[in-house]
DNA sequence: GGGGAGAGATGCCGC
DNA sequence: GCGGCATTTCTCCCC
């Protein structure tokens, strides 16, 4: 592990070559200007950012505030340092894409290798969203009888599909969180691809989801499918648990 | 600014505590597991990775490949730190949500005041390419008298708005990559809507894209809409440039 | 604050 | 590789 704190241009330049050069990652605090070009074009004035490349060769770019990079690069980028006449620069570029972070003072700089082999285990997505659905059709209504689960079509894939009480064809569309118009017109494409497919008219639409925008559920309404609150599975659970605890006294 | 290489679990305590209540930027190298429950339940085993908290409680997780963190918590989260009996555990709550890291090993800990108050300034957005078409109308088509954009109706906004060469309504809908089904049922929803307010039927659909997905393609036909090759402004400047430059020899 | 949609979206899976 | 789509999407803008 190299960390240095406000180190000169000719100690972090080293560094930074080392440890791209090893797979490190590393990670710079320092005062700088970034410009990016390639997908869209971008300048970002001196301030102090964090600056973190991974040994897979992503680039990313923090400021203080806010979840998202303000400047990044993805994996399979070319990463070069150069000097100008007082500041050191880093350029990474990938394709047409182009990203020049010049340091203007360095706070610290770290590089290290780090070991990691796990993946995330994650639970509750749309598509256990659909698997629930799937093995407890009451959900939806009486008499459903589900028979396949991300069926592909060319217009794309229904979460759920299967039969109504009266025998009509039933697709639904699960959101795991608020529908809204998208997914309306997402179950409206379904539901005509099937109906063309199939040769039959009785096609009913469902969307699956813990709530719906009024718009959303007007254009649902429109089109004459239905909606049924439906709470994806381990959504907020701690917090279900606790309300259904207060629930009891 | 507090640098502390394998610092002990007191030490690192203290930092911690230090540097959230006077709103500083911490980053930590440390061996760790996550469990976050929330929108969704997850666990991530042993592993080396970055934890970055800013100023504003934004908390990030990153694994060392990949552009996306892989645990998280937006901003407005309130950070504790609380012991075990041999690690230090660090609980980001916000609302029903909550990631607890348990830190096994620090390799090291920064925490320190940086100063930023400039944004990105970017061009080249889907806004940008509604402007563009907007002065040049004949990127669409010969005759084409744009009046309006951004339009709002209550299911969605329209990019650019006008009429053709014979007086028909003609609605644009701007996409800076791929267009794909989705952009396709988007220009129906506007175009349906706006026959419908304006009682009118001569309305014309155009998505206006570098490319577009064959099926979204075919879609658009059977629809009666119209594809026109549009480059975003900006796009690969640099690359286009050097091509142009080709060209000429 | 909710609705609607873009993003330099990224990431995953299926063909 | 492209297509289609979910994401703990996040972020912005407008009502």
């Amino acid at each position: 592990m190299e960390l240095l704190k406000q180190p000169s241009i000719e100690e972090a330049e080293e560094v930074l070559n080392r440890g791209i050069s090893k797979k490190h990652a590393i990670i710079i605090s320092a005062k700088c200007t970034a410009r990016y070009s390639g997908r869209a074009e971008s300048f970002l004035p001196t301030g102090d950012r964090i600056i973190f490349i991974k040994p897979d060769t992503t680039i990313l770019l923090h400021q203080i505030s806010g979840s998202q990079p303000v400047n990044w690069m993805p994996g399979e980028t070319i990463h070069s340092i150069h000097r100008t006449e007082k500041n050191l620069v880093l350029n990474s570029v990938r394709g047409g894409e182009k990203l020049s972070i010049e340091l203007q003072q360095i706070h610290f700089i770290n590089s290290m290798k780090l070991e990691d082999t796990e993946i995330l285990q994650s639970q509750g997505s749309e598509k256990d969203m659909a698997e629930m659905i799937y093995k407890n059709p009451l959900l939806i209504e009486k008499g459903f009888k589900p028979f396949s689960m991300e069926e592909q079509t060319k217009y794309g894939f229904i979460d759920v599909f299967g039969n109504d009480a009266k025998g009509n064809l039933l697709i639904i569309e699960c959101k795991r969180y608020n529908a809204d118009l998208g997914a309306v017109t997402q179950l409206r494409r379904y539901v005509e691809k099937i109906k063309k497919d199939k040769g039959v008219e009785n096609v009913r639409g469902i969307i699956a989801a813990p709530k719906i925008s009024p718009n959303a559920h007007k254009m649902l309404h429109d089109w004459g499918f239905d909606f049924r609150k439906v709470d994806p599975p381990k959504f907020f659970e701690e917090k279900k648990k606790k309300q259904s605890k207060l629930d009891n006294f």
